[in-house]
RNA sequence: GUGCCUAUGGUGUAAUGGUAACACAGCAGGUUGUGGUCCUGUUAUCAAGGGUCCGAUUCCCUUUAGGCACC
């Protein structure tokens, strides 16, 4: 259930969205527990950054460790000890980026997808209905239709076959949603809340044609498809902000994978209320440091920098978790040089922080 | 001490009588519904001296350093 308090003179929609393991003040960032973990880090020191929510993936969990195992361990929640709200993504992006990127690795039909799994080569297939029923079964508090995501830069006949699977398949996603939570008895807070994705590449009428039928169909929320920025890493702005437009106000509107510091902020300000990045741990696992987020002015370093290698303070004085506020930059590049997965334990948790800490001051 | 072998960027290895290639490492970029393993750029080398030759990293000699064998 999502509730808008205020919407500020910027356009930041300030609203809570409540959820069976908790209520989330919006905008809010979720970090990509992709196969159930934050790599390198555990729960209890993800939420010493302030994360309330995540975000795991069901084509990933489907394969391993199987749904066998997380229904034996009572959930998903139980499986991985972590009390807050969890939002299930589809698997259709993963799907498509793997067939995309090697078509011999899957084919995408009208009715179903096949891929070969990336883990051990073995023959899988994905409809929507099944989609949704691994999400029941990990038992999140918030799904994600299976949709068919086109690189932007497929042609126009492309992504309009697309936009019409996209579609179709939601359908089917809401009935067998519907399905199981008649089945499954779940009413009120229980009930999981479902979103549907706007595909449509750039192509401006093919996203608003999109979101219309989409809310024809009636669901909880609304996503933002397929990459947010174009080949050369440009953000598409006016994509991003029409697509916003399109969605009833109503609505909550979740920007998939935005995205870097500056998006977030550029897609708050157009009414996107949740957003989930791999920029702040992928990044971080590569050495770059986000800082300043006391002010709106921020920066980032790259902690591998030889200028770093006798920079002895500390590598984030204004954090509230104690090994970066104590240990020194110069001790962290030496655990880059060392290629020490606590070095990108520590940038990952630091990144983390200092993007809830930019959404907290978005809420304020 | 004698004999043989080797000497190419920071490291490990190529090739070649017409001034040198590759991989790591180094330096620096990139990463947007997850690539810890990825991508891109970039710096840097013929042990020293002499000889042959139009021209030597390459062939010859000496020195130096290392390895192996013998005494």
């Amino acid at each position: 259930m999502f509730k808008i308090k205020e919407v500020s003179k910027s356009g930041i929609r300030r609203g809570i969205l409540k959820t069976a393991h908790g209520v989330l003040e919006t905008p809010f960032y979720m970090p990509d527990a992709t196969r159930a973990y934050i790599k390198l880090t555990s729960n209890n020191e993800i939420q010493q950054t302030g994360t309330k929510a995540l975000v795991v993936n069901t084509f990933h969990l489907y394969l391993q460790p199987g749904l066998k195992i997380i229904e034996a361990a009572g959930g998903l929640h139980k499986f991985m000890n972590w009390s807050g709200p969890l939002l299930s993504d589809s698997g259709g992006f993963q799907v498509f980026s793997l067939i995309h990127k090697n078509p011999r690795l899957g084919k995408i039909e009208d009715d179903k997808v096949t891929f070969k799994s990336p883990i051990d080569g073995s023959s899988h297939e994905l409809t929507p209905e099944k989609s949704i029923q691994i999400q029941f079964a990990l038992g999140v508090d918030m799904m994600v239709c299976f949709d068919d995501c086109p690189p932007n830069e497929f042609s126009r006949l492309d992504l309009e076959l697309a936009v019409k699977r996209t579609i179709s398949w939601a359908k089917r996603c809401k009935k067998e949603y519907l399905r199981q939570i008649n089945k499954r008895k779940l009413s009120g807070l229980k009930r999981p809340l479902l979103f549907a994705v706007i595909q449509g590449g750039a192509e401006l009428d093919l996203r608003e044609y999109c979101a219309k039928e989409l809310v024809k169909i009636g669901f909880d929320g609304y996503g933002f498809g397929a990459r947010p920025v174009d080949e050369k890493g440009n953000f598409l702005e006016e994509v991003l902000r029409k697509t916003a437009e399109y969605i009833p106000e109503s609505a909550i509107r979740f920007a998939l994978g935005v995205g870097t510091p500056e998006d977030i902020i550029r897609c708050a300000k157009m009414g996107w209320d949740m957003f989930d990045c791999v920029i702040p741990t992928r990044e971080g696992r590569h050495g770059k440091l986000f800082l300043n987020s006391q002010s709106f002015n921020f920066t980032n370093i790259n902690i591998n920098n030889a200028k770093y290698s006798q920079d002895f303070s500390a590598i984030n004085s204004k954090s509230k978790i104690y090994d970066l506020k104590k240990l020194t930059r110069s001790y962290l590049h030496h655990l880059f040089k060392m290629n020490e997965a606590l070095g990108q334990k520590l940038a990952s948790l630091n990144n983390l922080e200092f993007y809830q800490n930019l959404l907290n001051k978005l809420r304020k």
